[in-house]
DNA sequence: CGGGCGCTTGACTGCCTTCAACCCCAGTGG
DNA sequence: CCACTGGGGTTGAAGGCAGTCAAGCGCCCG
């Protein structure tokens, strides 16, 4: 339960086991902290570095005018802050969706690891350029995509970062997200949401009951919205991404 | 001229003689690349590290519909692919707007540095992380704020930015952009940037004659569209950044 | 001088928002 | 046990911001 970090970061490169036993070192105490709560305001200059164990939570910000628009969810496994080492504040917010175990890691802990242990610094770093991965693609998706395709895309890309750590089973996984989230995310009003949510319901790729969400057909939802996954760089995706770049010149063929 | 990327940095913090010096002696040859030419194509594996020292340049992804997505604009002192180290492969591509003169530096001249001149890391490392956050910010732009502002906040954006390296006098500065482009970028079609141009023209905010754009009242326009630096942690902001702190909390005052 | 690109303008369409009412259900307290 | 309450979700009607289509203009450049 606890070592979705280190199924992430093996989803990545290999590891050794004193790679293992060092980053399983990094956790002194964990703790548990209750849906919709602020880990980090903004403005706030933390001195540990947040990483979540177990539970959802987000990066937001919240506008002059009180719009809030959500940058990011954070899954077991992901960090919230690597950046404390440079930045002088934090220039957004984050807060947890559902009730999440959350352990902190001081600077010193990591920069030990990291001196020790080059492959672990590695995988951190592959994780920080996955996260600004993902945020262009979360711009690509606003920016170019529809509604539905929209909201279908996040399913998607949810479903492989979850199963990166052992969180779906039979395409299943917990969503705590409430639809005025969905909004927030996509940036649209909660009510086209709803309408949106039913007819992905209608055309039977997806269900949504008591906060899980099961996707019916994940080949024919990535078709949907045209999820190509290189961009989550997994080493289990690379082939497949290899694999899509025809499409990408489609028109050559036939 | 070509000390673009040495002002950006020190618009973080100090660098001392030894550090602009190892900076300067990375640039080895320096390449002219024409408007709209691909440096980087998706799929593709860098073996250098590309740096912007003059023009611009964006990056991008195109849709199976033929649909693009510009994800970032690049201009002096910026690095296209500090990831090169890490990551298997482009996820997206690099492509100039407007004629750009470009540096490779191998991945060996970049550790050398690194490896002498810590403060050179740190700020290298701010470039990726402040890359991240604009990243957000658009995110934000994107998914938050209707046409007028998003594009009154690109144009501030580029200003600061601009203004870092040294590329804006008289709060004017080059704009090779074509509506498309912007269009482009803010998941708007071109026709509603002609029309969105047009107001910010007729409410003199800007004024966008041959390539030149000229921003009329540089505290106007940041109110217009509720522009706040901080996440671009430029140093002279950062005060500025604490200043709007209230705002924030603005339901309090009277 | 022709051609093409970038830009503009008008008319129409449509995706999505806003507003408002209503339902469902879990938690709470009398 | 049941009334109360509030958040989350659903639905309908109306309107607006922005997209699409199409035509035309101005200008650079071969």
């Amino acid at each position: 339960m606890q070592d979705a970090l280190i199924r992430k970061l093996e989803s990545f490169e290999d590891l050794t086991d004193g790679d293992r036993a060092a980053l399983r070192a990094l956790v002194p105490r964990v703790r548990q902290v209750p849906a919709r709560t602020d880990l980090i305001e903004e403005g706030h200059v933390p001195e540990r570095i947040h990483l979540i164990l177990d539970g959802y939570a987000c990066r937001y910000k919240v506008l002059p005018d009180g719009q809030r628009q959500i940058m990011a969810y954070l899954v077991p496994g992901d960090f919230c802050d690597l950046n404390v080492f440079i930045l002088d504040q934090m220039d957004h917010a984050i807060g947890t969706i559902s009730p999440c175990q959350v352990v902190e890691i001081s600077r010193n802990a990591i920069e030990e690891v990291t001196a020790h242990y080059p492959q672990v610094t590695r995988a951190l770093w592959w994780c920080a350029l996955v996260d600004e991965a993902i945020l262009r693609e979360w711009l690509v998706n606003i920016g170019s995509r529809q509604a539905h395709q929209r909201i279908a895309h996040l399913f998607c890309e949810l479903l492989l970062r979850l199963e990166a750590v052992g969180r779906v089973s039979d395409n299943s996984y917990a969503f705590p997200f409430t639809q005025t989230d969905i909004a927030d995310t996509m940036g649209l009003s909660d009510v086209h949401v709803s309408r949106t949510l039913r007819e992905l319901r209608r055309l039977q790729f997806i269900t949504l009951k008591r906060r899980v969400l099961t996707i019916l057909d994940v080949e024919q939802l990535k078709a949907y919205c045209g999820f190509n996954p290189n961009y989550l760089h997994l080493r289990n995706t690379r082939w497949s991404a290899r694999r899509q770049v025809p499409w990408l010149s489609s028109s050559h063929g036939a």
